[in-house]
DNA sequence: TATATTCGTAAGCAATTACTCACTCTTTAG
DNA sequence: CTAAAGAGTGAGTAATTGCTTACGAATATA
């Protein structure tokens, strides 16, 4: 992975969780990067391939904390990891999940590889549990999680976490 | 409100919510609604003017779910109908909330004029119930109201909203 | 050193974009 | 009935879009 390769994606990922992918034209991720339009086709084929790159990242970073949850051996601690996800989101790798999420509202980019593996977890250690319902009970825990990363993404630092992540504590 | 201008807006909801505002050209809409492109202009000015239009719709929706709810008298009650506005959506609606939910994530048509209202009538009725902290407890709030409506809303019927309300109830 | 491959650019291209304009047809008002 | 205003259209237009291509520079490989 070259420098300017780099700097495109960065310049990408920055566009496109503020403005949207529709509304970024490749030109202006060229410019705001540094390098000629045309290296953007030659490292990622089309925009999006651009777009594939940047999700692909988010898939690898969410497989990462996923396998460390997995390690956990009680279920209800694993549980409780997996619900503070959102909370454990560094401030610097907010545009790439603010993409992420925003993307899921549109139709042609939407994909459910990133909740997939999340509910996996959770409905395998609910019936660990011996919970009737293992999966009515993980989406709604999903649903739980969603509210917060949402507000936590688009409020940032202005919402109190610590408020929401005690509701959520004591709740579980 | 002549006949064409309905279809154009209805042509536009569609559009927009289903592959997000950038997305569509006016051309499409102008071919699905069945009318000339230029009719589009005539009656909203500019495309932003036909997302405005659409946009003020769901403002003035919003605004009459609220009036009702204002009336209830009991506090506690009325945090509940606050709750339950989620789970109260008709599905023929799920479109223009759809959109309304995809722009939050959009920096220039973000747009904080559905939640303020709402999180007023949450501020209100906590402080009348001589809550703590009303404010960060309207967040909490406001947080899972978030968390069900894109739950709903994405997976549409699929969902088990029985579940969902059930547990809402039962916390609050 | 020679050569093949990758990195990078500038210019340009066809298609699409939002929007305008000149015009006709329909509706309304006095 | 007449005239003004609005509804509606089709053919444009300038600008922008994603993307290609021809080429030079750098780097790796032999």
């Amino acid at each position: 992975m070259t420098e300017k390769q780099i700097s495109i994606l960065e310049s990408a990922l920055e566009l496109f969780s503020s403005k949207g992918f529709d509304a970024v034209p490749t030109s202006l991720i060229a410019k705001q990067a540094g390098v000629s339009e045309g290296l953007i086709f030659r490292h990622f084929k089309n925009k999006q391939g651009l777009l594939n790159a940047i999700v692909q990242m988010g898939k690898e970073k969410i497989a990462f904390k996923i396998q460390l949850i997995t390690e956990i051996v009680d279920p209800q601690k694993r549980i409780q990891a997996i619900m503070e996800i959102p909370f454990s989101l560094e401030t610097d790798q907010y545009p790439l999940w603010r993409l992420i999420y925003s993307l899921k509202w549109q139709q042609e980019y939407s994909d459910d590889e990133f909740s997939r593996p999340i509910k996996e977890v959770l409905v395998n250690s609910l019936n660990e549990l011996k919970y009737f319902d293992a999966d009515a009970e993980a989406d709604l825990i999903m649903s739980y999680m969603d509210g917060f990363a949402s507000t936590i993404l688009l409020k940032g630092e202005v919402v109190n976490k610590d408020k929401l992540l005690h509701a959520l504590r004591k709740k579980y």
